[in-house]
DNA sequence: TGCGAATATGCTGCGTTTCGAATATGGTGC
DNA sequence: GCACCATATTCGAAACGCAGCATATTCGCA
């Protein structure tokens, strides 16, 4: 019961990053090669690999290889459902949504993974300074 | 284009997660109070917050106050058929995805969260020492 | 056998997620 | 106003995720 919640949670916790959504969409349509995957989708080799590697742990695609190359594909339709009815989901939330993305993202800061705030400035809010606990 | 992969992908983090799967379950068949949900669930009353401010901050629940307590409801049917596929997703693999899970988790590792390392023993980074081994 | 191409893996440095505990906030009833 | 529920937010520490870099491994070929 838990350990198929935890199971369903490890594939969309797979699902959860833009890069494999991008991978499993480059697959839609059959087997493609890695290098065809990093040349279309232009990032590092080693990243590329990474994201294949959650992918492959669970086992959402599968992959053959042939001779120098590697062959991945989507392991069960289901899946490409799955994405399907979520493309549906976010075509009709997407006004809404791209502000949403802004303002989580924008809220403050740059759009990159860098330091949205001045790195080693907690934000204190110095209370406990004096007051005793009172649910102990 | 990249915006909406990246508004899926937080989408499908934010399913990415036991605790808000069961969420989720619990409102399908209509909306819940926080405290229901505390008790159907057995959880911390700060860790469910949490989750609910997660799903809440990607629209993926509505929320109403009445009086003293907050409801919450999924905000489209369309979350609950992804929900579905996926459960018919799980389904179909389930024999062998149970084997994965005690696989990806009990490798080597400890399934709770504490200190797998001697804390403060930060992973050296000296590498390369001297003539890398190679794997073996 | 040695070389280069295609992929995978290990490591490190961030930033982020998660949890429990403490605390804050809003609403109700007295 | 004050005590008191129900819920949210903040903090701190451990674990995790991700990108880039360096290195391994495997295969094909001269």
């Amino acid at each position: 019961m838990k350990d198929v919640r935890r199971l369903k949670a490890g594939i969309f916790q797979a699902l959860g990053h833009p890069t494999r959504l991008a991978i499993l969409e480059l697959l839609r349509d059959g087997e493609l090669a890695v290098g065809t995957i990093l040349a279309r989708l232009g990032i590092e080799q080693a990243n590329a690999s990474q994201h294949l590697s959650t992918l492959r742990a669970r086992r959402l695609v599968n992959n053959r290889k042939e001779g120098n190359q590697v062959f991945y594909s989507v392991r069960d339709p289901l899946l490409l459902e799955v994405l399907e009815i979520m493309r549906r989901y976010s075509m009709a939330h997407l006004q809404e949504d791209l502000a949403l993305l802004r303002e989580l993202e924008g809220e403050d800061a740059p759009r990159s993974r860098v330091a949205r705030r001045p790195v080693g400035a907690r934000r204190r809010k110095g209370r406990r300074t004096a007051a005793g606990p009172h649910r102990a």
